[in-house]
DNA sequence: CGTTGGATTGGCT
DNA sequence: GCCAATCCAACGC
């Protein structure tokens, strides 16, 4: 069954409203030789306008210039010297904002990630932001390309998680706007990432039961 | 033009 | 659990 893809209207909405319904959609990449790799997203994290944490917080630059265009295209970008790190554009033109993609279950095509991966456990093909672009082949080359339109890489419908199995918790890897709770994960799913050391994680929509 | 540190990972203790 | 690797964008001089 060929999901349908997520509408620009669906990215067109602030980034913490994206983050969680992107939970259970799926990310699909075609290699140019017509291979197709696939994943189910399992955890995202939300950077919004303002945000001390986003790379757009001090203006436009060469780097982060998709963050500031239109919704539903994708924003790559190079880390700690070998990672790549995939987002989604969200919310509107002049409003930078995106969703980190930090982790995917492998759905096709995982004989060629863990070939790409050098490793082959499930668990260890795309845990991680880094992680998923080594496997799915996202690299500079699809910076700025069109979720929607585009014929390399886009995100289709797929079952959303339910409200109560999204946990939250503060983002990882941050030095600063560590207190919002803007990164979503499927709760007990075991292809989430590492994570952060710290306090445990929220379940949305539930209060911790008083001592 | 030199310095700084990062939305991480993998390997070792 | 802890830490080094590794390169480049951003920024200051």
């Amino acid at each position: 069954m060929a999901g349908r893809r997520l509408s620009r209207s669906f990215y067109r909405r602030p980034a913490v409203e994206v983050a969680p319904d992107l939970l259970g959609s799926v990310l699909v990449r075609v290699l140019p030789d017509g291979l197709r790799l696939a994943g189910r997203i399992v955890e995202t994290e939300a950077y919004e306008p303002g945000d001390p944490a986003s790379h757009a917080f001090r203006g436009k630059t060469q780097r982060n210039a998709v963050m500031f265009g239109p919704p539903g295209h994708l924003y790559v970008y190079f880390t700690y010297g070998n990672h790549w790190m995939s987002n989604v554009v969200a919310r509107r033109v002049g409003e930078p904002s995106a969703v980190l993609l930090r982790a995917l279950e492998p759905l096709e095509g995982t004989a060629e990630m863990a070939s790409f991966r050098g490793r082959g456990r499930p668990m260890d093909l795309c845990s991680g932001p880094g992680k998923l672009c080594q496997a799915l082949a996202i690299d500079r080359r699809l910076d700025g390309a069109d979720l929607v339109r585009g014929p390399a890489v886009w995100l289709e419908e797929g079952t959303p998680a339910v409200p109560n199995a999204i946990a939250t918790t503060g983002r990882v890897g941050v030095s600063v706007g560590v207190e919002p709770q803007w990164r979503f994960l499927v709760r007990s799913d075991p292809f989430v990432s590492r994570g952060r050391p710290g306090p445990p994680a929220k379940v949305r929509g539930w209060s911790a039961p008083k001592p």
